[in-house]
RNA sequence: GCCGAAGUGGUGGAAUGGCAUACACGUCGGUCUCAAAAACCGAUGGGCUCACGCCCGUAAGGGUUCAACUCCCUUCUUCGGCACCA
């Protein structure tokens, strides 16, 4: 036979899945399903390692689940939408909907060549207005629950993207795409309201006991409850009250003056006619001014100004006095702050630098200064209440409780919650994008656009050049509309959805991609729903999977899905991803592959020089898919090597093949196999691989799995194989390497594909011996091996150890302390 | 600061509390060849030893256990997330 021409055979395999249509899915009620995802790519024209690492892992999932019998749903789109088509038609003077489905087209010709096994009957763009309809459809339906709202408010804005950007889209500072710094400006725009479920968002965390746990904790961290007490401190001077939040009421006691955010809605009201009163509105200027980042780097001196106006602190009506400082967040809890310095490392910074005083009311039990004159650090740990009126005494934890309900019952507190999590700013002001299907009339204000009016489509012909103003604005016959309900002249929305609104819920349409009543059909999707595998990169971590959450639990809420009887593992039923995987990134020279370090390995010039199949084989086997993957040259080499040898081993047995029966294949207790020893010792390798693999790559250890299969092909390498046995091998390596698995499966003259061939089952006979080796230790080192039968009594295995010449000078006659019998595999010897 | 993950040969990485380093890469030696490549065979954690072997070794230190890479405590380092969060 000839040489494996990677080349011919993945063409000839890849034409033929798709003329059959072997991966169509439909639904079906003798299989159970499952439903097999990644994060669909944006498109960009070419995939990358991330890409074919990210989609291998899913594709050898998803044709070892069909191959074990499941009806296997695993689809495949695109996230079409989105900056980089504008900035790109601009470059290449084109227009972002040619520009896109130009991509597009490349990439799914690239996506082919990997040999992924989707099915691209479902495949979506959301730039498509058969989508983006449906986001249109969706934001009115928030918009009628109350969900999506407009108002002003201070943004986050992206200079170089002149654009608005989302709290999540935030990344230290920076915008998440361009890195540039972000800038905060006041402005109308449209937010849903995502606060709403965060209660949910957060408690149903724990239902997803299959995502790992630092997605979890992001997410947790990212919606960031914090339980304390409102305390309302009454202005000295008239009647307000100015509410603070604190998760120390324990050092109630110890507040000894109180700061306000520069933005605060009261500081006008209290400096107004104070002999300071200039001076303080220049410093709330210049702190305002000053960007989010600058506000909280690390080594910026916290500055302050003292406002003239007194505050009672409601436990002890002492008079405390007013300032207004820089490091108070108008944004987190009430924008006012109590403070304490003696317990708070930022207030004790503060105080020491404008001289305000301290007291001490948590004293450590271990050590602890007696007078504020000692300390050179706030003490923030635990202790005993002292300065504190009747609460002396108690240990701080107790008190923290005590003091919360005698606070409430007086009125002057009220046990609170609060949260990190704001609402979800969507209106961006860019043009490749889904148009918000709303008019604003003079007279009925803001208006849906009606539901037989969508899609709102966007113009092809905007003159858009990527530097600020919704283009969109400037297209006459998009803006110049009448109203829905009084006819008047109007004006239609100008900005555009955030692309994360498209991808938070494309998984739902996957199901059923052509439907034209509603987002989805409400029975496919109960049938296929919730993702049983969802795999992508952990960058996606809050942004996406959080979004993709809150839309899944509001179309529960619109009576469209429920999943509490699917048996996933949520149980409130309103959860899209069962089980989730964050993919490790792929690194050159411990570096993230990209232009700017100019270390980036084309898959397709891997592809052209070794083959797809050398590639999945090689991406899976260098790492464990969580982990980071470290490009290596040399180990491409060496899976090509390992496919070319299982080539050359089919060859050399070729012949021997001839002799049996095309298809023909060994029952697995074979009378003529056992009398042969060899045969028998193959068929023990072979049944214990299918069982290392199988339990591998439901794991997700496919290195591992791997590793096995070349364990078994040096054991094949080593005593031959029958059919049987190498029938079995190709099967497995199918799902890695699955052009290559299809050639020799043709080859050894089977009929059909191997994607339909049942997955091995292991027999527990052959997993069974009957003579191992057995590991002696004395006092827990190893001192000799022990090849013996596995029914020897203890007894007799006991006496046969005793007498063994290799241990006779580490036992020495010294009495025997402990006699420790791991059956079939160690015994250790106390003296 | 808080939360999370991790630390094993020259390298990528294996090890339900039970033989540390599977599998692979690399390196070294050999076969084949005029030669090279490919392929094949063998060696490959460190130290001591002619050798049978022995000692040490999973970031460091301690603990639990007959037995610890694995469990517990302390420390260090790296990576990731959040953060003047009150």
């Amino acid at each position: 036979m000839a040489e494996y021409n990677h080349k011919e055979i993945e063409i000839k395999w890849q034409r033929y899945w798709e003329k059959n249509k072997i991966f169509k899915a439909d639904v079906s009620a003798d299989k159970p399903k499952f439903y097999s995802l990644e994060m669909f790519p944006y498109p960009s024209g070419k995939i990358h390692m991330g890409h074919v690492r990210n989609y291998t892992i899913v594709d050898v999932l998803a044709r070892f689940k069909s191959m074990q019998g499941f009806n296997v749903m695993h689809p495949m789109g695109f996230d079409a939408f989105g900056q980089p088509a504008e900035n790109a038609a601009i470059k290449n003077k084109t227009k972002p909907d040619v520009w896109t489905h130009k991509c597009i087209h490349w990439m799914k010709e690239e996506l082919k060549k990997m040999g992924f096994s989707y099915d691209w009957n479902r495949e979506i763009s959301t730039c498509d207005s058969d989508y983006y309809k449906w986001n249109q459809w969706i934001f009115l339906k928030m918009l009628e629950k109350g969900l999506a709202y407009r108002k002003a408010s201070n943004v986050n804005w992206c200079s170089s993207c002149y654009t608005t950007l989302a709290n999540e889209e935030v990344i230290e500072g920076g915008c998440w795409r361009c890195h540039t710094q972000v800038e905060q400006k006041d402005l109308e725009q449209w937010y849903l309201k995502i606060t709403d479920y965060k209660e949910r968002l957060l408690e149903d965390l724990e239902q997803l006991k299959e995502w790992p746990q630092r997605v979890i904790a992001m997410q947790q961290n990212w919606i960031g409850k914090s339980q304390g007490v409102d305390i309302y401190f009454r202005l000295d001077e008239s009647s307000k009250t100015i509410s603070v939040f604190t998760t120390r009421v324990d050092t109630i006691f110890g507040a000894t003056y109180v700061v306000l955010a520069p933005e605060h809605p009261l500081v006008k009201e209290i400096i107004k006619g104070r002999l300071q009163e200039k001076e303080i509105l220049k410093f709330i200027a210049k702190v305002v001014k000053e960007s989010k980042v600058m506000r909280s780097s690390d080594d910026v001196k916290k500055e302050g100004v003292f406002t003239g106006s007194y505050a009672i602190n409601p436990v002890n009506n002492e008079k405390i006095p007013i300032w207004i400082a820089d490091y108070v967040l108008m944004e987190y809890g009430t924008g006012a702050i109590m403070a304490v310095p003696a317990h708070d490392q930022r207030d004790f910074l503060f105080a020491k630098e404008h001289k305000l005083p301290m007291r001490i009311v948590i004293q450590s039990t271990v050590h602890s200064p007696q007078s504020t004159d000692e300390m050179t650090e706030a003490y923030e740990g635990e202790g005993v209440q002292v300065n504190s009126g009747q609460f002396n005494g108690l240990a701080n934890q107790q008190a923290k409780i005590k003091m919360a309900q005698w606070m409430q019952e007086q009125s002057i507190g009220k046990i609170q919650t609060h949260w990190r999590l704001r609402d979800w700013l969507i209106s961006r002001q860019r043009y490749w994008g889904t148009p918000i299907p709303v008019i604003y009339c003079k007279k009925c204000g803001i208006v849906s656009v009606p539901y037989k009016d969508l899609p709102v489509e966007l113009p092809k012909d905007a003159p858009f050049t990527g530097e600020g103003g919704s283009p969109l604005g400037k297209v006459k016959e998009f803006v110049e509309v009448k109203c829905p309900i009084c006819h008047a002249p109007s004006r239609r929305e100008t900005d555009t959805m955030a692309t994360f609104f498209d991808s938070s819920w494309y998984f739902l349409r996957f199901c059923s991609a052509n439907y034209s009543q509603s987002p989805f059909d409400t029975i496919e999707a109960k049938y296929w729903m919730p993702v049983d595998q969802y795999i992508g990169g952990i960058e996606h971590a809050i942004l996406h999977l959080l979004y993709s959450r809150f839309f899944t639990k509001f179309f529960k809420d619109l009576g469209m899905i429920d999943f509490s009887d699917k048996g996933g593992s949520a149980d409130t039923g309103d959860e899209p991803f069962t089980r989730l995987l964050t993919q490790g990134m792929v690194l050159k020279d411990g570096e993230v592959m990209s232009k700017s370090r100019g270390n980036i390995i084309d898959p397709d010039s891997i592809i052209t020089k070794y083959g797809a199949d050398t590639l999945r084989l090689f991406i899976l086997f260098a790492a464990p898919p969580e982990t980071e993957l470290e490009w290596d040259d040399r180990g491409i080499e060496g899976a090509y090597k390992f496919l070319n040898r299982v080539w050359r081993i089919h060859d050399n047995l070729c012949a021997d093949f001839s002799k049996e029966k095309a298809g023909s294949r060994h029952s697995v207790g074979d009378a003529r196999r056992e009398k042969d020893e060899v045969g028998l010792l193959l068929m023990k390798v072979m049944h214990k691989t299918i069982k290392r693999v199988t339990e591998d790559i439901e794991h997700f250890k496919f290195n591992t799995a791997i590793a096995a299969l070349m364990e078994f092909v040096n054991a094949i390498y080593r005593h031959g194989a029958d059919r049987n046995v190498f029938t079995n091998l190709i099967i497995m390596l199918s799902p890695f390497t699955p052009h290559f698995s299809e050639e020799l499966w043709e080859v050894l003259g089977n009929k059909g594909t191997i994607t339909k061939a049942p997955w091995p089952k292991y027999n527990p006979e052959f997993l069974l011996e009957s003579r191992v080796t057995i590991v002696v230790q004395v006092n827990g080192k190893v001192r000799s091996r022990m090849d013996i039968s596995v029914e020897i009594a203890e007894v007799e295995l006991r006496s046969l150890i005793l007498a063994d010449d290799k241990l006779k000078p580490w036992l020495q006659d010294k009495p025997i302390r402990n006699f420790i019998y791991i059956p079939k595999k160690l015994v250790n010897i106390v003296i």
